[in-house]
DNA sequence: GGTAACATTGACACCGGTGACATTTGTTTC
DNA sequence: GAAACAAATGTCACCGGTGTCAATGTTACC
């Protein structure tokens, strides 16, 4: 039972101390500096700093409080080097919203930052023709340990088989399944889709305008389909004409505006995919001298800073980026290989949030 | 005159070949793999790719061509291992903004891309106790090779002599000049301010209120600074009960925008620090029933997206954040701490780009 | 022809960790 | 009390480059 001396005559406070005295000119430790103030090897000392459980308790707390007390950190580049890996995660983007793009860093630093890892961010242009080489750039020369996907590049087959190819691990945001459980945090935008069209047909519109988002993203689809099967509920049905193509920039929805408003039969509602368009709308509303939601409902979608900075606010379905960019990066830190299960959420579900862009029909029975 | 042929038996090319044939299983090749099979030592190869003067230039040329037909990339973190640095550069940031910080990472990242250094985001908050230990753990641990720091952060001068001390390369993006030329980026906000006052004054407005930003950024008191000179040159001066104190959020914005409009005798127009706040006090007078710019002239600071989404679009001063990261990260490549001269720029200038926010004055003739 | 000066290249330890495997010590088993 | 085993720790080469300094071959100059 009582062993514990055999080698404890180590007194690791003592150890500290004597480091904190010989070591005036500030050097960095080492881990060779903590092996050697505690009277181990080096191997001893990684073990404690990677948790191995091979290390006896009292040696390991030992070690732990003279790591504390000199302010040792390994360092991430000879750790990687020599496992042949990296504490960077990497964020690739194509997304044309900046809003989005923080929150979700935003959210991702949240996990990150208990970590010791850093976030390496990596914009690009899918319809680049290096796009793909350089992304395996990228992963491979900075031996990334993970990488986080968001729309539209999530979406892009190509690029996960080359993160699976190199056997990096990969999260991708996206608003379907597109990959095996593990690797996906869904974005059910088809239910923001279905919500939004409740709101409006509950508030008794019929003739209904649609604003198509981008078609190279996959929730541009979703969107769509959710808001025409919401409206179905209700024996609504988009027609073709109200079905307008947009690319979920706010030039876009401003120029999509006033194309509605030039209709023969104006819409009483427009559900635009995203709040860019729909703050686009209300500008084309504004520079034709009408005032929303009177002349025209709209509803966005997203729900980021925007859709609370024009007037009026907008009802739009919100997209808890930040939250995602969470669960994404917790994904990733429990990515698991071995078809273990997985005990996060990975599905976030928009949820309205009705402000003033809409409002009852003139006709049908406004007040 | 004719040497080169002493040891250039060696064929490259054929070096290459051979290494495709042997490498079926696909390993990435290591400067070992280079130097054995261009027949030299790893230090050549090093140099090589170094761009060491001390090579010479055919078995340069041989060399630079076996490492781009084989697909030799060095190991950033074994390189950074032996010579104790990184290909890393941070962004530490606490903009409230995001438009602000994505345009500034775009365009860090416009020059990191030709580099092959990465970015590495580090948002963080200067009120935390912890935040300068989190800021030296980082430079320090990751060696950082640079990092670039937006207001308010670049203006904490604790930082910039950790940084200092560090001995590690930093450019400050700040609206005045807070340290040596080499290390700054300064964006004139002041003349922002005087422009924005020049366009009011020019349009007949003498009763002007003025939102100032937070305290804590140093632009807050430049563009505020900038503002009053520029009426002072058209003899106007902005009364006490006219000054408003707002913390650069869209919400202070919006209560202090009505604020306004609750003041016995207000005024005919404002000038907002920033879109942000512009966008509040626009959004107060829609709620409370008034037409902008009619009611109210408006002028903001820093053409972000949000001001040409709110309706009237604003009329502001621009603050060029992509360019500014452009800059910056110019600046950081070329730093050099020997004193040499400099010969990027290192100044921006807003422009004041008119929109619809503003007017002439009700009183003093509008038509 | 001898040698100094240069241009070019190489040898080798080292950066700060980890992997694979060996060793030591204490405990159990029979 | 020897064998077998488990727990705890150590050894040592190696990850893929760079720094330092020495070695080599050439050319210049007297």
């Amino acid at each position: 039972m009582v062993r514990a001396r055999r080698k404890s005559e180590v007194d690791y406070a003592a150890a500290a101390r004597q480091w904190a005295e010989n070591n005036k000119d500030g050097r960095k430790p080492t881990m060779r500096d903590v092996a050697e103030l505690a009277g181990v090897s080096k191997k001893t000392v990684s073990r404690v700093i990677n948790d191995s459980p091979l290390v006896n308790e009292a040696t390991r707390k030992g070690i732990q409080g003279l790591i504390k007390d000199i302010g040792y950190r390994p360092d991430p580049q000879a750790r990687g080097l020599a496992s042949r890996r990296s504490y960077l995660v990497g964020l690739i983007t194509d997304n044309p919203t900046p809003q989005y793009v923080v929150n979700i860093q935003h959210g991702i630093l949240d996990v990150l930052r208990k970590t010791g890892y850093e976030l390496v961010v990596h914009p690009c242009d899918r319809k680049s023709d290096t796009f793909l080489d350089d992304a395996r750039r990228f992963i491979e020369v900075q031996k990334l340990y993970g990488v986080i996907l968001t729309p539209s590049v999530s979406e892009d087959e190509r690029l996960a088989e080359i993160m699976r190819e190199l056997g990096c691990a990969y999260i991708r945001i996206a608003s379907i399944a597109l990959d095996m459980e593990r690797r996906m945090i869904v974005t059910n935008d088809r239910v923001g889709g279905r919500e939004a069209a409740h709101h409006l047909a509950k508030l008794g519109h019929t003739r209904i305008a649609l604003i198509a988002g981008r078609r190279s993203f996959r929730s541009s689809y979703e969107r769509r389909a959710g808001f025409e099967e919401g409206l179905a509920e209700h024996g609504i049905s988009v027609p073709p004409n109200y079905v307008l193509q947009g690319d979920y920039t706010f030039e876009s929805g401003l120029a999509l505006g006033s194309e509605i408003l030039d209709l023969d039969s104006p819409p009483t509602a427009v559900f635009a995919s995203n709040d860019e368009m729909a703050a686009g709308v209300l500008q084309a509303l504004h520079v034709a001298g009408q005032t929303p939601p009177d002349a025209l409902s709209v509803v966005g979608f997203d729900d980021f800073e925007t859709a609370t900075r024009v007037w009026p606010r907008l009802t739009t379905a919100r997209t808890p980026a930040r939250r995602i960019g969470r669960l994404a990066a917790e994904r990733l830190f429990e990515f698991d290989d071995e078809g273990n299960e997985l005990t996060g959420e990975n599905e976030t579900v928009p949820e309205l949030i009705e402000r003033d862009s809409t409002r009852r029909p003139r006709k049908a029975g406004s007040k």
